[in-house]
DNA sequence: TAGTGGTCTAGACCACGTC
DNA sequence: ACGTGGTCTAGACCACTAC
């Protein structure tokens, strides 16, 4: 089945790793194919005279990276790679600008207490009593382009007033840290396609009616409470979303 | 510190997980906040007289949650959540319909043998001789409105026909694993917004120039060979991309 | 009944950070 | 030198599946 000098027990590089390793490649060249069961713990474990615990942990990096799964029984199969759970990290969306190595900077448009209205007191769940919000306007640029374009709310709390013109965080979990007494602790955030208004095609430079990604999110603290909120605009000529599935290498 | 007696040996619920659930508990409550040590591994195995390999599955539960980290030689620390890491998952494109339980159906409008252009089979990469492609034209609709066409191609092989009208499985990996030798193994798919095409637009029966989502699709075999390329375009008002990010109760 | 994976123990040695 | 997390052992008992 496997050879064992394979495995090096005396290298700085843990047994376990190289076990997964080892039974990646073998799934990997097909040596086993998807529905077929890889040998049991017990005889991998007896093969190369390592301890079973040694051995599950192996197994259970496979299984994270989703190459097989385990049937209490029965027992550990090679799954069939699934292609259509596609994931989409946004940390591409500004990730990718700063690899580039591009100038970017965030530019503060406007900063203000403002009066909350109904709609404003509906998105954050609250009654009358609360009335006032601040309010940000703000636009990242990369290279004298302008790139995006952002309003964010959060709940105002006097303790801690609008100081700074420049902003050091300027993403809404930021801010909210910074001038409000809220801990930020989870985030929805809505991805839509959208044609851009004209305010904000002469914001952006761009032709009004232009696609542009528009992104709404929503910021909890850690009572599910919400503490803010923000639209944003992105330019659809200058953002895309990559995805990578499956048994990809990565060396 | 904790009550000892949150922890039930004799429960069918594993040790590990009764004691992954307390330490999160502990967390999202504030109790244990974020940048402060949780207690050692020794400590939390003595004080719940349990094995220090059961405290370490638990607390690798907690790693893998993103709610704590390890540091070799100084301790086990609680995370600050990070809510700029957006992950949207595609499943949410056409999952959103089928839990809506809405009657979606893909229709194939037309599947032919082609003839390679100098295009197609860069975007391949392959030589001359390969003179054949298949190509798919398919719509997905929900309630008899149309919401998303895709074109696909992948590399014809004569041995396996297009015998069917109707597609099992019109996905390009299925395609490709019903209609070639190839087997998929990874696939890249890149998103992007655009204004349709007039085309586009009267196949779903939208305005032209509707922002829309265009995903292409690139699927790879185990040698990272290209088999399979699609583009689809989904209707900008009838689909969006949600995201949670954090430490969010799933209780 | 036999074999599988799931959980758990009570140690051990190591690499690393702090003092 | 000491305490931390990282790895590993050689067993054990259990729940589940298949025969």
């Amino acid at each position: 089945m496997i050879q064992t000098d394979m495995i090096d027990k005396s290298s700085v590089i843990p047994i376990y790793y190289q076990l997964f390793k080892l039974l990646e490649e073998q799934i990997r060249r097909g040596d086993l194919k998807p529905g077929e069961a890889i040998p049991t713990e017990h005889e991998i474990s007896s093969h190369f005279e390592i301890s079973r615990m040694t051995v599950r942990r192996a197994i259970a990096e496979l299984v994270s990276a989703g190459m097989v799964y385990a049937q209490q029984g029965r027992g550990t199969f090679v799954a069939t790679p699934k292609l259509d759970n596609i994931v989409f990290e946004l940390n591409d969306f500004n990730q990718e600008i700063k690899q580039r190595g591009l100038n970017y900077k965030t530019t503060l448009l406007e900063a203000k207490i403002i009066r909350a209205d109904k709609e404003l007191r509906d998105k954050f769940e609250l009654g009358e009593d609360y009335k006032r919000f601040l309010y940000f306007r703000t636009v990242l640029s990369a290279e004298d382009e302008r790139l995006s374009y952002e309003v964010k709310y959060t709940i105002y709390s006097k303790s801690k007033p609008i100081l700074e013109t420049e902003l050091k965080d300027p993403s809404l979990p930021g801010l909210i840290a910074t001038h409000t007494e809220y801990v930020p602790m989870s985030a929805k955030k809505v991805l839509q396609v959208a044609a851009c208004t004209e305010e904000e095609a002469s914001i952006l430079g761009i032709a009004s009616n232009s696609p542009v990604f528009l992104i709404e999110q929503t910021v909890y603290d850690q009572d599910l409470k919400p503490v803010g909120w923000s639209k944003a605009v992105y330019r659809g000529d200058r953002y895309k979303l990559t995805s990578y599935d499956g048994w990809y290498k990565k060396d």
